[in-house]
DNA sequence: TTGTATGCGTTATCAG
DNA sequence: CTGATAACGCATACAA
């Protein structure tokens, strides 16, 4: 039944082309093989139109030629322009992409990583929040912006650079009373960096600073709240704000906008990752982009270099600063 | 070597267990199998941790498990969205994603339907704009929103009802004079049916309407011609827009800034899809929304139904309207 | 250099 | 109902 689909097969190959079935395996391969030999098989491969069978080489190599790729969704779209790099990345490779969405959902990232490993797959790549990841054991494992030890490398935006970035950017445009304001895991974890980044340059600056950090489960009424806090008969205390991520910045901005402080004439705002109107236009707004492309890059190189031993464990990428109309150029 | 990775077998669970390499795979499978075996035979799989071999599975019965998504990119928020969905509602049916990025060129569009066969995959969904697309045989194909012929599934959204949707709702908020505008294949495809369902609805409610329909290729500044050619004074001819996608209706009011007609006080503008800010915020702008988890649902049911046969050759799902800051409320 | 034969892990067929 | 064994398509060690 089924098998009226399968194509042909080396074995029909190789009586076509009338050599024997090792032979060719071995043009297909690409190893040494006659001249004759290999015209023959060729030709006799055009003829049938054949196509190795994926799950026979598989069998016997015990390679898949897939990566697995652990991320929370494609929609929010840095991770959706992740994915996409990171699977024309391995296209140029000669690989392909076992997606898996963890959904913020420790359960479910156990269980992609045991999946992963049933199906036999060449390597991981994770993009996870979750402090107490399990790492497998021998299998090719990299993680994007999300240091765990030494033994597993680590991909990520220069993310202190970029904190950095915000604030001398903040300062160039005139800000003189700023604060930086960001949700996350509370472990400190390579987004984290962002704050040290800002406040290092904060000081250096001799730009005047306040912050708020939330935890992951607290309430954005806490940042409306700070935001109040700070403000009075109508004036904002900030003339510029760093926001952890594209996404809150956009929220921030809009209970700004709610309590009649206008951005960027009050106050500018910068936020991170880089995210474009429909993922290739202008930003949305000022921002510090991450290398979206370069990190896919990394990751691939990273994860196929076969000798996980004497890789980086950690490796930065440098980021860049787009104006997106909240900030006063 | 790559041995040591690889983990143990059905024959190690049949040795563990005291039972022949049979009884284990019809455990695994569920298949009938005397109680006490079936214990002795789980306890094994526990102790041992055994997880069964794709490759293996897929050699021996010709099914990979897998379907093929062809689809341009994830850098656009509504084909993420769709990549997003169609991967949850295969995992649920225990189903892998392989993501073929066309990124709108037909050779890569060909190689991928080539690759997908090559691997044997159980089925592929795709949304391609080509018009000359090669629909393979012998395996279930089903497209999103392009009709090629009876045999083969359309899953797209109700283009027609909405874009009757959008001339009412542009009659309700009071517009006088609207018009139509957007970019696509020439051949006629479910997106072009946007138009007549909107025309269709112009017409019954005796709204006064003009278009412009621009093929695959013609420049932009087409669009910003119409819009100048349409105005006298500073004063736009239309006080209401209906744009083919949400990307180009972005795109035509930043235009529209440009030349200081203010949206939505001078005209109001309801574009297409329901892409949302960070993929899960606010509309970007005002929108005919398409229900894309329902489109993933319906395409991967369709798909796997094993008899594509008694298939319904095009299947339409409702859209719905929702306002986002372009449309007077 | 080419041919032959074995085994990868699984399912399915056939005997018992 | 269970056990033994063949076959799926391929790569490779070994023989020629």
């Amino acid at each position: 039944m089924a098998k009226e689909r399968s194509g042909p097969t080396m074995a029909d190959v190789a009586r076509e082309a009338g050599v024997a079935l090792g032979t060719v395996s071995r043009v297909v391969n690409g190893e040494q093989v006659g001249e004759e030999f290999r015209e023959k098989v060729n030709a006799a491969i055009q003829q049938l139109g054949y196509q190795y069978n994926t799950s026979g080489r598989a069998l016997r190599t015990d390679r898949t030629n897939t990566i697995a790729l652990i991320i929370p969704n494609t929609i929010n779209p840095y991770f959706a322009l992740l994915v996409n790099h990171i699977n024309i990345a391995l296209e140029k490779r000669n690989y392909r992409m076992m997606l898996c969405f963890s959904e913020y959902d420790r359960d479910r990232e156990a269980e992609f990583i045991r999946m992963a490993r049933q199906n036999r797959v060449d390597g991981i790549i994770a993009l996870s929040y979750n402090p107490r990841l399990e790492i497998p054991e021998g299998i090719p494992f990299v993680t994007i912006d999300r240091f765990f030890s030494s033994s597993v490398p680590c991909v990520a935006a220069d993310n202190f650079g970029g904190g950095r970035l915000a604030a001398v950017k903040l300062k160039e445009l005139g800000c003189t009373r700023v604060a930086f304001m960001r949700i996350g895991s509370t472990i400190t974890n390579e987004p984290s960096k962002r704050r040290d980044g800002f406040i290092s340059a904060c000081v250096e600056l001799n730009l005047p600073f306040d912050q708020i950090a939330l935890e992951d489960g607290q309430p954005y009424e806490e940042f409306v709240k700070f935001l109040i806090r700070n403000t009075a008969k109508g004036k904002l205390a900030f003339d510029g704000l760093f926001v952890g991520t594209d996404s809150l910045a956009w929220q921030i901005i809009q209970t700004l906008k709610q309590m009649g402080i206008r951005v960027p004439e009050d106050v500018q705002v910068i936020g991170f990752d880089g995210i474009r109107m429909f993922g290739d236009q202008e930003p949305v707004l000022s921002t510090i982009v991450q290398p979206a492309q370069e990190i896919a890059e990394t990751c691939v190189s990273m994860v196929l270099s076969g000798h996980m031993s004497n890789v980086p464990s950690l490796v930065c990428l440098p980021v860049a600063y787009a104006a997106g109309g909240t900030t006063r150029e």
